[in-house]
DNA sequence: CAAATAGTGTCTTTTAGACACTATTCG
DNA sequence: CGAATAGTGTCTAAAAGACACTATTTG
């Protein structure tokens, strides 16, 4: 059952290194991918854990920790972190970014395991959490995490809000249209601070696309609706 | 040989799965790191690469690569990359940055490996290439590259450039005690671009610390001599 | 003194923010 | 109309760049 990757792939040839193994000589670790989904829940930046409550994982220490899996032979990273999301979130469609590879040899008792560290975004209405395995925490009041997975939280916070501080809504986490006050609140609700109003319209209408059309039906004049402009 | 790993760290127990495979069923990919080690070279910024001329390495076409090794039983990322520059470059001393992991299952035919991307930087006066196996190529007009290390160089050359226009060669490519000259043309040699005099001046004089000391010896007015601030 | 390089002063342009004012809707 | 929200105009303060001027050395 071990080792299939090599008897699937041989290696054409048995090419020896500088002390004459061959690359099958070495041993190799475990490779797991581990993953902050990050959401914005009426209005408040969370992310998603998982609870162990299965008796497996046993490691943890009780603890909360984020979802991850190991890479499966032939295996994409992207692909493992998106089939460890389909089960605890029945999430589809994500584009997962690569943080960090953690490669502490004491960090999983279970043996030399290597984490590489992702964070993916999901609008809230699309998150379908099984509230006996996962919970919704907001990113700045998550209780402790098992395996260091605090720092997957601060890595992948810290990646969201650089690229929303760079443009509207780089990751669609908005439905369009929206108008620019749907925009504000959102990156407000990212960054976790508010953004001076007029210095936000004026850095984001251009790199917008007007629809012409306008939301009606709410007090107040009615705002310009505006769909995600080309990723620039 | 082969699995060391598993058995000089036991699992204490074994753990199952959801497919009841324990954590020492899953076949592992080999690990790699690859790093691009740039330098500033008579004011052009330079990558390190390695020709493969000694029989080893066939699937690299014969074309140059960075230098690179496999994962050891035990071992860090960042001590591979250091024990990988050591033979090809007599380098000590660096910080290892991660870049990125590239796991293209068809980018290496002699299984499946995944290469953790790496950059490291180094005073040109620090660098002893062996000429026979290593070549210093400026960054906008290298070779092409086997196993798509030239993406490994974007890469590196963008985080380089990033960093050192945040902040005052924030890799310590100069030695200490140094004019505000040399620091500009440090950082237009790593900018790939000229930098307006006056800004650069007013940006960086406040993060350095003066020694009181002035560089005489050459003509024009002595220029006052800075040390490396506090990283802030 | 001439050439060369270091360092300063000041003006302009650009940008971010503050803030007030106008515009348009609902109830 | 009044409350509420959208959108605009303008002033100010801070920063970036342009550029000229002064300062201090070598030869």
């Amino acid at each position: 059952m071990a080792f299939e990757w090599q008897r699937a792939n041989p290696p054409r040839r048995t090419y020896r290194d500088a002390a004459g193994r061959s690359l099958a000589d070495y041993p190799r670790p475990s490779v797991a991918v581990d993953t902050a989904v990050l959401t914005v829940d009426e209005g408040v930046l969370c992310v998603v854990l998982v609870w162990p409550a299965h008796g497996d994982d046993p490691s943890a220490g009780g603890q909360h920790r984020l979802p991850g899996t190991f890479l499966h032979e032939g295996e994409r990273l992207a692909d493992a972190v998106l089939r460890s999301l389909r089960d605890k979130a029945g999430v589809t469609g994500l584009d997962p970014r690569q943080l960090h590879v953690f490669d502490d040899p004491d960090r999983d008792d279970r043996g030399r395991v290597l984490s590489v560290a992702h964070v993916v975004t999901v609008p809230a209405r699309e998150l379908a959490i099984d509230a006996t395995r996962a919970v919704l925490a907001p990113v700045g009041d998550a209780p402790a995490l098992a395996y260091r997975h605090d720092e997957i939280v601060d890595l992948a916070v810290a990646a969201v809000r650089d690229e929303y501080a760079a443009s509207p809504d780089p990751r669609h986490l908005l439905d369009a249209p929206f108008t620019i006050r749907d925009l504000q609140d959102l990156h407000e609700s990212v960054a976790g601070e508010p953004i001076p109003r007029d210095a936000f319209r004026r850095a984001m209408e251009a790199r917008l696309v007007d629809t012409g059309t306008s939301r009606r039906g709410v007090v107040g004049k009615p705002a310009r609706l505006f769909t995600h402009g080309r990723p620039s």
